[in-house]
DNA sequence: TTGTAGGCGTTATCAG
DNA sequence: CTGATAACGCCTACAA
């Protein structure tokens, strides 16, 4: 206001506005910076009136804390780091959104890096988490070694899914891929299908051999023979179906229907019978496993096996910030349910 | 090793092993912790022999810096914000994966944040982002004003997409939608079709607009009239594909063709086709707008613009870090790509 | 070239 | 209940 001919953008150029310190709040409201930070953190006994005139500073000055020097002098970031595979993944993005939901109410951030399905890239991004000093730690579908995951867990809070393993700070939430294969495949066979081929996922996972088990037991339970001709290797990926169906046919085993270990691959299989001219359901019946968020719209919809994984989100995250409270989670994922849908009907006599 | 009666277990039962320091590095190589920290960051001129113990006992210590010190410290963080509107989108996905991997061989981490949608929470996203003291910005489709943007760029360098936005330290990136929605109803023009249907997007969205002025535009280059009883709005999801159909053929005006303004609503309208025993494309010819992962293995494959996500993340995060440089972002999107695949085919006689 | 000292913004530990 | 005083781990002048 000295130099009215100044003008205002030269006075101001761009002052990136030097960062509010806890400091400057402490000034203003004529206390110490400790009682700002206790009063700001609620870590001591109420106050009298000095909280009202801290709490009017820091709004006045539009105080925010900085995260990385709580981190570094109190130790809590209050961020929990969460490895996925595939930040892109159809499947995993619903469990992304669900840890997001969770923890943003209660303060916290998620830190996601992805692994790609790779034990050393997943190895390299516990280091940098543990580096980076987050509370606690979700993997999404570990690649690494049970030892490997528990000794992660002796420096911090873990949360591991799709996998049965328990430690002193660490939990696991794991989904009943033979449960979800039993009940497709008993669900085709209860429809009268005799001849169900099935594409097996990546058998390096776990749950694809689950599921390989589950829809084999099946089988067996209502004594239709397992034949290997009409069990096709595939490896998740809606390639892998598309190619499934085409060895399926060309090898010439008759079926009736077809149980692919996930959705990404009944896909491929669907558009595999579309390109042989065949119908679903009518020549075919196809049922999947994991309830993408978009099989619900395929034409025909997608029968399937729905899999929680929003709601494994929220539970993986939910149970990190117990273990970081120091309270044993108890959470469970709810059982494999049976979606039907158009893409399964009645077997047509063969 | 003075009690050899003390069981091990109970010496060292779950010691989470004390962070290695700088400073023990520097003790450990006989150096200054700064001599340390210079040759660690290449901040000086290349020192002789130290250098080799530094690198050595970094080695043998297993030494990783702390980001949080390092961000207080320095200032710089190694961390760009990216806030997406939904961290699990189809479409977006690709594009955070663009991002990581560009990230990542420089050294940087991305910290994603989903605004949904949603101005407020994204406003705090930034909020949040500046807080944690990134060194860059990237916004996907911001829903923010122009001014709010500008104004973040005071103080950090932004880089934006889906919108063309000039600044001090902002870049944008944007992607032709009038372009791509022309070339998809040139090509069904170019088929012979005359009734071509158009599902908007939400209009809410820039981009959506533009897709239906391309439309527009098209239409009339080819002496085509705009017929408004076949625009149907819809609101980029599969569900208001669907219901677009519905209505579309509840009114009655004929048609042999469907542009929808993205591929999830083009999903959602072949399940309305498929339902109404209408055959793509013998009876319907279907064209979308994105080309997500999936639309390839649709049944049939569905005719799309071929939106480059994977390389918008590349471009976007690239950017950032010629900003963060000082250079000036050059980059530039792709122009618009037209995959015809097996959902479009010459128009039947009506 | 290399070491010393100070500070980044908070929290935690102690005295009062 | 509140205020000094140390850290937290690293970087960066400044001095040697």
């Amino acid at each position: 206001m000295n130099k009215p001919n100044t003008p205002d953008a030269a006075a101001a150029p761009a002052l990136p506005k030097a960062p509010v310190t806890l400091q400057m709040v402490a000034e203003l409201a004529g206390v110490s910076p400790s009682t700002v930070s206790r009063i700001l953190n609620g870590t001591a006994v109420v106050s009298g009136a000095k909280r009202q005139a801290v709490l009017e500073a820091t709004k006045t000055l539009g105080f925010v804390p900085n995260p990385l020097a709580r981190g570094l002098a109190g130790g809590k970031t209050f961020s929990i780091g969460v490895v996925t595979q595939a930040i892109d993944s159809p499947f995993y993005g619903a469990a992304l959104r669900g840890i997001e939901d969770e923890l943003d109410p209660m303060g916290y951030s998620p830190l996601f890096m992805s692994a790609h399905w790779n034990p050393t890239a997943e190895a390299r991004c516990l280091e940098l988490l543990q580096a980076r000093r987050v509370d606690g730690i979700v993997v999404l579908m570990p690649r690494l070694s049970d030892s490997a995951l528990l000794h992660c867990a002796q420096s911090l809070p873990v949360v591991v899914t799709g996998r049965e393993l328990r430690g002193d700070r660490l939990y696991s939430l794991n989904f009943d891929n033979f449960a979800g294969a039993f009940r497709a495949t008993e669900h085709l066979l209860a429809l009268g299908h005799r001849h169900i081929a099935f594409i097996t996922g990546d058998e390096e996972h776990p749950d694809a051999a689950e599921r390989h088990q589950g829809y084999r037991a099946a089988l067996q339970a209502a004594g239709v023979p397992y034949d290997p001709r009409l069990v096709v290797p595939g490896m998740y990926h809606e390639l892998s179906g598309l190619d499934a169906v085409n060895r399926l046919i060309a090898h010439g085993s008759p079926f009736t229907a077809i149980f692919a270990a996930n959705d990404q691959m009944a896909a491929g299989a669907a558009l595999g019978l579309y390109q042989h001219g065949l119908r679903v359901p009518d020549d075919v019946s196809l049922v999947g496993f994991d309830d993408l968020p978009n099989s619900v719209y395929s034409s025909p919809p997608l029968s399937t096996i729905h899999q929680p994984a929003y709601e494994l989100g929220r539970l993986a995250a939910a149970s990190v910030l117990q273990l970081i409270a120091g309270t044993q989670p108890t959470a469970q994922l709810p059982r494999p349910e049976l979606l039907v849908r158009a893409s399964s009907s009645v077997a047509r006599t063969l």
